[in-house]
DNA sequence: GCTCGCTGTGCGAGCGCTATCATAAATGAT
DNA sequence: ATCATTTATGATAGCGCTCGCACAGCGAGC
């Protein structure tokens, strides 16, 4: 006589339904091994198939087993990410993003606070003694000389990300910051304004550079003349242009629309304005650039340029992963991800008059 | 009895040279079956077998690998996040944190993005349907009725973080909104301040009505009459803010200080306040409650309440490992952590007369 | 044309352990 | 003694994943 064995699934096990590399490859219509290799950023996938497969795993809500894993035999990677308070909602953004894609290739992010100041080099010097594999450096640090070579130094592989000139040692992911402002600026050009005023970044950031260039270059395409008092000086943060934006403003002819270099200096703007009994975008158009939490936390909403920081952040990791696991050194050493203009309620065309209300 | 010397594998290059369960049976002569029962403290064992095992295991100075473990065994959970980007600074604070304690007990956590809005549902179908072993619903999710409705009714254990009251079903993480805006009040209070506007949070939210509750209850202990006129509602947006502090600020007598239920409020206040020429803290006073990353970007800084997030999504994992693991519900199902009441620049003591309202 | 090398992919074999079931040995009942 | 029942042990088959290869395609060099 013979007992059939209740099976409970169809497929194979003892488990809870959890996804498998197995259903992944069946619903990508490839091997568990290209899954794998995808999941573990090595290099010999075709870009294609590694779409696919992200989709699959996507689809599927797969997170690999770790166990399996550990078995298995792979190596357990720790990667470090180092950050310096720049704005918060740009790094909890850039959190999100790393953390998800740590997530999806089982990797341990160990992420510590490196004030910059005369003890950063301790920071990242105890941080690749605790046997860390690689680093990732969102902005500021990124453009840390003290920090980068200390890094390279230990020849500790690294990827940078947003810094405007990426040293040769490094790997790095950026969007065209200049690119991005210039088409800003066109935009605000286009709406009618003409006296445009700019709210520079950090200049210890490279990115600071690039943008300003992008709006002069934007100026020179429409042939207006670039004028150096509507340019001033803020650090990116909110109160450095709540400075900035008294200044601009305090001019004899005050521009109609302020290009701030990031939304904190912005927003500052905004409220400068405001504090001024200026309407935005009525009185004065203000856009600003990273598309942050705050862009859209405050009243009216910023235009602004998108960045992907948790897409640049997962491509980071990303592209570290690969660097690591893969057997070679990888060509890419550089990704540009794009950006987008996002028009939100703070722009406007400029009044020709005093104020005529005009709806919309 | 004599015991061979176990011999060095011919095997596979990825080996460490930690001794198996088979080299454990090989030695003591016994089936690696055998050795696992010895190991489980099972039964079935004849004494003298046992020791003999023993002594092998003793003499190799053997230890199960947890890996093989959990991947043999059906032990392996997997937690599923779910949230609905309330404030990208709160929802990285707790990635991290439940991140790093799920990383420590070798537990998968699958995260994963739940708009509210009408397929809320099926996110949370999916989810389970994916073999996830339980749930954490930080807030704004905690307090869907929908989304708990769905996880109740398919039994899967779940624990809310930061909600005001937990149903019965649930275990739940929390602070004590109540004590903590009393405390705030109070804080107030000794400052000087007798007319405390409040701005009250979204309603649907349960945490909402406990703030409301603690600014009553401090009004109360130091016999101060509760005035409605000076308690508006808020939804926790930064527009809503706008909105309510224009009311407060707009009547007879308005207050010397306002505090807001959050963050973003508070610092919509203060943007309101600036508006109407009003400074910040001298001329009003506003604080919030979250300590949330707007806190410290504007200025002046948010005196506020901090709530140990990152603390309290890692006890929300170790609650619901316990409960998984523990076949029986256990005791303890509702976990209250301590806040704090942080001090920055945005409290002081109210003007003697009442503000003048001077053009800055 | 033919090797050579390369890249992208898949197959099969484990990683160390436990679940399941079969078997061998020991015990009891008839 | 025979058979049924209990106990002790072992063989086998995975758990979910990665490793070492093999192999198909494809352009370059002779």
């Amino acid at each position: 006589m013979s007992l059939t064995p209740r099976k409970p699934r169809a497929g194979s096990g003892r488990h809870n339904g959890a996804p498998t590399i197995a259903d992944v490859a069946a619903l990508a219509g490839v091997s568990t091994m290209t899954v794998s290799r995808v999941i573990n950023a090595e290099n010999n996938v075709r870009d294609s198939t590694r779409e696919t497969v992200n989709a699959a795993i996507g689809q599927l809500n797969y997170a690999p087993n770790r166990a399996a894993r550990s078995l298995a035999g792979a190596s357990h990677l720790r990667l470090g990410l180092l950050y310096s308070n720049p704005s918060s909602a740009y790094l909890s953004e850039f959190l999100v993003g790393s953390l998800d894609q740590a997530g999806r290739s089982d990797i341990q992010l160990v992420v510590e606070k490196c004030e910059l100041g005369d003890h950063e080099r301790r920071v990242v010097e105890r941080m690749i003694a605790s046997g860390i594999d690689g680093v990732i450096l969102p902005p500021p640090l990124c453009d840390s000389r003290s920090v980068l070579d200390v890094l390279i130094a230990a020849k500790v592989p690294t990827v940078v990300v947003a810094t405007g000139c990426p040293p040769a040692e490094c790997a790095a992911i950026s969007i065209d910051d200049r690119g991005a402002a210039r088409e800003m600026t066109r935009h605000l050009i286009e709406l009618g304004h003409a006296r445009i005023g700019f709210i520079s970044g950090n200049p210890n950031l490279t990115a600071s550079g690039q943008r300003l260039e992008g709006y002069r270059a934007a100026l020179a395409d429409a042939s207006i003349p670039f004028d150096e008092r509507l340019v001033t000086a803020g650090l990116f943060t909110y109160r450095s242009g709540l400075d900035a934006a008294d200044e601009l403003l305090e001019r004899d002819s005050p521009p109609s629309a302020i290009f701030a270099s990031n939304d904190d200096m912005a927003a500052a703007t905004v409220a400068v304005a405001h504090r001024r009994g200026l309407d935005v975008p009525g009185d004065l158009t203000v856009c600003g650039f990273d598309d942050s939490a705050l862009a859209t936390t405050i009243w009216p909403e910023l235009t602004t340029i998108h960045q992907p920081i948790a897409d640049m952040s997962r491509a980071a990791v990303e592209l570290l992963t690969g660097m690591l696991r893969g057997k070679r050194a990888a060509d890419v050493r550089h990704v540009t991800l794009d950006y987008t203009l996002i028009r939100r309620q703070s722009d406007a065309a400029p009044r020709r008059r005093p104020p005529a209300r005009v709806k919309k």
